[in-house]
DNA sequence: ATAACTTCTCTAGCCACTAGAGGATCAAGA
DNA sequence: TCTTGATCCTCTAGTGGCTAGAGAAGTTAT
């Protein structure tokens, strides 16, 4: 007989795509994930479209992509004649806010580096980091 | 007679500090701001002390110090004798998160990067975005 | 038969807030 | 005095993206 290909159940899928199984179940309660089949004793029931899905939204997960992003490139991935252009401003917006939170935390490093600049002086009551951020004055960077 | 300093209400330590009101409340209930005395009508009051301690909090969120730390930070600053070490090793500690993540987003930036360097080609079906993401092997970055 | 493993559902917790409902109080003007 | 609008109160629930745990039921290996 031909090699019948019964469904995975959630755990084999969840080491096949390095996704963690409550995470799965996470996911389809959201929506991200189809709700998956059951079988006879209510176990759910994955295929290889599920394995390419699943490893679609880990991969992009990966690089940071949002839920509903990811949601929308799924989408656009599922309709292979639909301009390239929209998954690509999905992309495109997602660098930017990755350059963004970069730039900020760049700052957070220059003003906490300079902070410990002088190194410890003993006591708390001269101790420059606490000065620092006692004393609005004496840095630079704030939400202004 | 002289000038008596009542209790500034919440809203007044709010513009003072740039903290809005509801986030003062929620300090209050986790701990990190005292308990406020109350007017005869159950309104917070607060004196300069609350101005100061809140505006090193602020000062610490905006360096992206988190709460706890900066529980540790307060109780630092009110006992001047203790060693300055202490603070400073919260900042470091701090510092070395910061420069975490920040080389992980870079790693980030350069892969969503390289993933539009071609540029849109027409349809989803030849879209570099949606290719690499679906298939794992033509990308670096992954948690491993 | 029994033990170990996996799966199921459900609830609650994480961080640091933010938003909103529904009500009380206050200050200033007509 | 009445009214208007600002401010205040408490309480609950939502954000994102999971993670942890309880308690029960089913599966697999010995």
């Amino acid at each position: 007989m031909a090699t019948k290909s019964e469904g995975l159940p959630i755990g084999m899928l969840s080491r096949r795509t390095g996704v963690k199984v409550p995470t799965i179940r996470y996911y389809e309660q959201i929506g991200l994930m189809p709700s998956a089949p059951r079988t006879a004793s209510n176990r759910r029931s994955y295929g290889s479209a599920d394995v390419d899905r699943l490893a679609f939204i880990r991969h992009a997960r990966a690089l940071g992509f949002g839920i509903a992003e990811i949601g929308e490139l799924l989408d656009l991935a599922g309709h292979p004649d639909s301009p390239c252009a929209d998954a690509d401003a999905i992309a495109r917006r997602h660098l930017r806010a990755i350059e963004a939170r970069i730039s900020r935390l760049e700052a957070l490093r220059t003003e906490v580096a300079r902070m410990l600049e002088a190194g410890p002086h003993g006591s708390i009551g001269q101790c420059r980091v606490i000065e620092v951020l006692a004393d609005h004055a004496l840095c630079a960077a704030d939400g202004h």
